[in-house]
DNA sequence: GATGCAGTTGATAAAGATTATCATTTATTA
DNA sequence: TAATAAATGATAATCTTTATCAACTGCATC
């Protein structure tokens, strides 16, 4: 799976006639393996561990291009601050964001396509993607149970 | 209704010990009559226009408390920014970005309390307010019709 | 494998956005 | 009206993101 999403973020970087340089293959690779859901910060400091001398431009540079040819997602966790996520092809979910600790769960039910077409129908919109962001208390944040984390939302 | 929008923020703040100061009541009646998705700056430019000599700093505290109150609320549009909107008492709606010339539809049908309560079980996450965001082509940005804006996303 | 070139990079300056600080002002309560 | 804590505006400080540009590099061609 990851191996797979390497060879085709390659292969569409080449396609697109971009070229296939030593910054761009890290910050690929980094990302195939990365879980979570970093911020920018994040993958120039994880991607320099590594790689040191890659710039932060680059990281900006290669984000924003990556996101453009859809091989990331962007989403919107923290006010102001964009955490990105691998756009694995053929998955769709979404995220339930604790206000307590912050912790970002992955969801996959979501019947919007029920309405998007009535919608589209209505607006004359061409839908082509979603974004869906659920706002709460996990379960370990819940009243009765005192755990919250000290980060602030 | 955009009356009883400021009565009921202006009652909000007090209640909850805040005080009601002039650029506070400005802000909020500049809100209330404001029918699209401004950013932190267009609000501090038209507030400012009617109430000179208030600071950018005093716009920034005054907009997190309205959200933290839950008199506002936050979408993101273009990525790396904010636009704000009336957090109108019974009213659910969510918006269709157009990528062509950046245009911003609301729509109000949404059928994600379908499965919100699955989610809630399956993941012990008890959800409080959720945000949908779709993202495509506006009738005037299909193509056929070239009348992009030079807006860039 | 060497060469040429456009695309890419890293460093850093510049621009913008957000937050922190603090003396002064103001809403509210008594 | 006076006392008080909260709020404000100015601005410094901090971060974030973008722009600039000389140096470098992937890749196509020979």
């Amino acid at each position: 799976m990851k191996e797979i999403y390497i060879e085709t973020a390659k292969e569409g970087l080449q396609r697109q006639g971009y070229k296939l340089t030593g910054p761009r293959l890290a910050i690929i690779r980094y990302l195939a393996g990365e879980k979570g859901h970093p911020d920018i910060r994040q993958i120039f400091t994880r991607i320099r561990s590594e790689h040191p001398g890659i710039g932060i431009a680059t990281v900006y540079r290669t984000v924003d291009l990556l996101l453009e040819l859809g091989f990331l997602r962007a989403i919107t966790i923290k006010k102001n601050q964009l955490r990105y996520e691998v756009n694995w092809p053929g998955d769709h979910h979404h995220h339930l964001v604790c206000k307590g600790c912050g912790r970002v769960i992955e969801f996959g039910s979501c019947n919007f396509q029920l309405i998007s077409k009535e919608i589209e129908k209505v607006t004359r919109f061409r839908i082509e993607e979603h974004i869906l962001e659920a706002y709460g208390l996990c379960h370990d944040c819940l009243p009765g149970k005192q755990h919250y984390s000290t980060e602030k939302m």
